[in-house]
DNA sequence: GGCCAGGTGTACC
DNA sequence: GGTACACATGGC
């Protein structure tokens, strides 16, 4: 039996598929997906979540986490600052939701993502799990789907066999951070308990891991709303939406950054990725 | 073939 | 302090 959900606002595919995780796929109208060591198909019905699973689900708080259920999205769209912009981000997708991910699994996976698009992320992401993921229960009839390979399995393995996973020079920085969580040189549970400033700091001592990547892993895994990564989607969403014909410095909108969203910042800049990305075409818009 | 991709490290001024 | 470029790889 599929465990059902009631649910709020939920926009799945904003929410899965939106660049914050790399392993969700659509098939047949259903999401299918890698949670921890569970595999999970998701669907909507109505109001209703129905999470269909291969082992079982227990009450399904697992997911509600996973999924940020309790976020009360219209309480925190409320602490935005009522610009034209934000309004029209909110409106154009009011069931997007931040995901509180696995913090290896999302630390090891934005390390893949410098200066790649986002499907080629999912490919190597794929191919990581092919190759050193345990096998984990799955649907009946089907190849078993895998766990996310463990920093203990990526720090054995040699810097040419993750290179056969296409990721090129970010094949060394992974084989660093998988050595550095292994051998307790990061702890990423101990972050729980750090400021964001300091648990950002021991992000960016890792090789490879700059402001950008250590804001992701802080907003997507930890669900600190005072991380904001800025890339090259969001900061032309601060140049055109905000400071259209200006030439603003990189210090005047890291300051805009930090001031301007309020308390749940992560969320707003979330909402304009999505935004630029997707509502407003230009030029170099992916198709 | 040139440009770009959910950047970062390094070498310069 | 800032700015330019290399770094692998694939899509368009």
């Amino acid at each position: 039996m599929p465990l059902r959900i009631p649910t709020p606002f939920l926009d799945l595919e904003a929410t899965l598929d939106g660049g914050q995780a790399f392993r969700w796929r659509c098939v047949d109208g259903a999401w299918e997906g890698v949670i921890g060591d569970r595999w999970v198909r998701l669907r909507q019905e109505g109001g209703d979540l129905l999470a269909e699973t291969a082992t079982d689900p227990g009450d399904g708080a697992w997911l509600r986490h996973y999924l940020g259920l309790d976020d009360d999205l219209e309480a925190i769209v409320r602490t935005f600052p009522d610009d034209p912009p934000l309004r029209d981000a909110v409106q154009a997708c009011p069931g997007l939701r931040l995901l509180r991910q696995d913090p290896w699994e999302c630390l090891a996976s934005f390390i893949l993502s410098s200066t790649k698009q986002i499907v080629q992320i999912q490919q190597c992401v794929a191919l990581l799990c092919d190759a050193f993921g345990e096998p984990i229960p799955g649907p009946a009839g089907a190849t078993s789907p895998r766990a996310f390979p463990t920093a203990a399995r990526l720090a054995l393995v040699t810097e040419s066999r993750l290179r056969d996973c296409k990721l090129g020079f970010r094949a060394r920085y992974l084989a660093a951070a998988a050595q550095a969580v292994d051998a307790g040189r990061l702890d990423l549970e101990a972050l729980r308990g750090l400021s964001t400033a300091a648990a950002r700091e021991q992000l960016t001592g890792l090789p490879g891991v700059g402001p950008k990547i250590a804001n992701c892993v802080l907003l997507f895994a930890y669900g600190r709303q005072d991380a904001f990564p800025v890339d090259v989607w969001v900061l032309r969403a601060l140049r055109e939406l905000y400071f259209p014909r200006r030439r603003p410095k990189p210090r005047t909108l890291q300051r805009f950054t930090e001031t301007h969203f309020g308390p749940n910042a992560g969320y707003a800049q979330q909402y304009l990725f999505h935004y630029i990305r997707n509502h407003r075409p230009t030029e170099t818009r992916l198709s």
